[in-house]
DNA sequence: GTTATTATCCGAAACGTTTTGGGGGATTGC
DNA sequence: GCAATCCCCCAAAACGTTTCGGATAATAAC
């Protein structure tokens, strides 16, 4: 059987009370009394029980972050650096981090509900967000500890931290138009995703700023990853007036768009040129190496931590909504238009 | 304030226990009571609270993943999937995933005896285990729940799963040896990692057993990334008498090597063969796609899960010990050696 | 009509901690 | 010499559950 305080007090002849209070560093137990107590937890191999001291203090000093039903999984890579951002913090302020995968047969508000009620975690990490967010609003009720990755429509103002998204694709398209390209398609996300919608008007908006036309035909939603990606590349260059570059909503998309075009005899970077989002590890690695934005990840991770704990622990954010620039990439995807 | 038993207890006006019995399904409350307590539980959106469960249970529902101090990190595409495998199982069976990075000033022992300790956990997933393993001696020794990734030198009488690395090599060797390569070299992990050991000694076993000498200017031990399979790589191609295949331990490895390679102007597959181990997705997207052994790490995860959960509830193992046959795919960055 | 049995219920203890609200003895201030 | 102040300590309550060991009343068995 583990050691508890009790044993302790036990050994040393003095009230749990104090052995407690020894422990905990409180100035009302003489210093000899803590001696022994310290030593007698050292030579008992003591180590608090964390859930009975939960259950005291009504903290579970986890936070939890619950995965939505379809993506992305724990494989995705991006979302894989995020993760790790928010791991290694987690460890590094002596909480834990609970990763739950949404089972698909539940509703979504209803697993956050258990959480909720059951106070299994102190706060909720959100990703994906979408434009009318549910999760939110209910944390909201409720008010819950949490912080957002990503924005809705309406009021944002909750904890968030997220990627200007439109000055991202600002960005992408500038170089394209830079690069002499006038024939623009997009491969989108769906829409739903907050983020999604802001890489697509980011897109649009840039187009008109520059005075070029917005070819509905080549602006196309799909799904998320490398197969979508594929699928929606061969519509594009199958088109009558194919695009001489493809704008992704992500490096997967973008990835897909490229197996594809290769395929279909393209050389990329020259014949056509094709972009990202995100900067994952297999943007750099591909062949030719995409451009892309360059999002920092685990970085990201880690700041959302960061809010959240101090959400948790009722300080003041001095920056509720963290809205970070990312950059442009350069790879070898990219090239002049061909006449 | 959340709702407790309490507050049911009171609308309903009966007992303490009895909620508590109503809920868990004795029959030794009246089916009129139980409707009662349900409806109640429903109304006021009743939610048990888990860590007082917990605490009285002595159980935490919880199982444990604490991350090595160096490799992998979370965002190491092979262990990503591994992990999500585990996650998956984890939401199903209605457990938590605790994950822990190791903080690198603390002793990895000294980590888990925490752990176990405050029973935070009630079991174990061990990774990257290694040939002297302390982490398994000391979860023998307190006779606590764990599975192993791997084996390690001598005792295998414990739980675990583990591919056959040596097999996934013979399968390697035997490939590139059919291709007409006589002259390979091999770039290892730190071998006291009991997989890194093993997958080098298949290397070894396998040209033994086909008559060919083991050049030891060939096998050389670096790191576990890119990076030092880019410095491995260039000094096996600057050898007096470099190899006309390379073998890496992984495919990180084998794509730091490609990137060297490349750089020397070297057509990979043509020029020279190069192979991974592991499969990740990167190796498919790879240019050219990298001949590796596939694992299916996202089911080793959901195996050993498993594995776990019969460990915790004492059930027993029909196979403690579960070896994977790993299979070869043969992609473009292998082919004929050059005369 | 007494004894067993069954169906329902419940008080109290337990899990291991922290916190509350003092208590008693020694020291200080006047 | 008396009150005030400290210092050190502790019993008991609390956190929300589950479980142990009955208790009570109704029913069945003889």
């Amino acid at each position: 059987m583990a050691v508890t305080i009790k044993d302790i007090a036990k050994k040393v002849g003095k009230s749990v009370t104090t052995v407690s209070r020894a422990l905990s560093g409180y100035n009302d137990v003489s210093s000899e009394t803590r001696k022994q107590v310290l030593q007698a937890a050292e030579e008992l191999g003591y180590e608090p029980n964390i859930t009975a001291r939960q259950l005291q203090k009504r903290r579970t000093d986890t936070i939890g972050l619950i995965l939505p039903p379809v993506t992305p999984r724990i494989s995705d890579p991006f979302f894989c650096e995020f993760l790790s951002g928010i791991a290694e913090q987690s460890s590094q302020n002596g909480l834990d981090l609970l990763v739950s995968t949404h089972p698909s047969s539940e509703d979504e508000i209803e697993v956050y509900l258990k959480f909720i009620r059951s106070r299994k975690v102190d706060g909720f990490i959100i990703i994906r967000t979408q434009r009318k967010d549910r999760r939110i609003d209910l944390l909201r009720e409720h008010d819950y500890p949490f912080v957002a990755f990503g924005r809705v429509d309406g009021d944002n103002n909750f904890p968030l931290i997220d990627e200007d998204s439109e000055y991202g694709m600002e960005q992408v398209v500038n170089h394209l138009i830079e690069l002499g390209h006038t024939h623009l398609a997009f491969i989108a996300e769906p829409t739903h995703l907050t983020k999604s919608f802001l890489r697509l008007r980011g897109f649009c908006k840039t187009l008109e700023m520059r005075g070029l036309p917005i070819d509905n035909e080549l602006i196309i939603e799909g799904g998320f990853r490398q197969q979508s990606g594929r699928l929606m590349g061969e519509r594009l260059l199958n088109a009558d007036n194919p695009p001489t570059a493809i704008v992704a909503c992500n490096d997967l998309l973008a990835l897909g768009a490229m197996s594809v075009a290769r395929k279909q005899g393209l050389e990329i970077g020259q014949d056509i040129s094709i972009t990202g989002f995100d900067d994952i590890v297999l943007a750099e690695n591909a062949h030719p190496p995409l451009t892309t934005i360059h999002q920092p990840a685990q970085k990201i991770g880690t700041l959302i931590h960061q809010m959240l704990v101090r959400v948790i622990n009722g300080e003041n954010l001095e920056e509720k909504q963290i809205i970070l620039q990312p950059e442009l990439v350069v790879r070898q995807s990219t090239g002049p238009a061909r006449r």
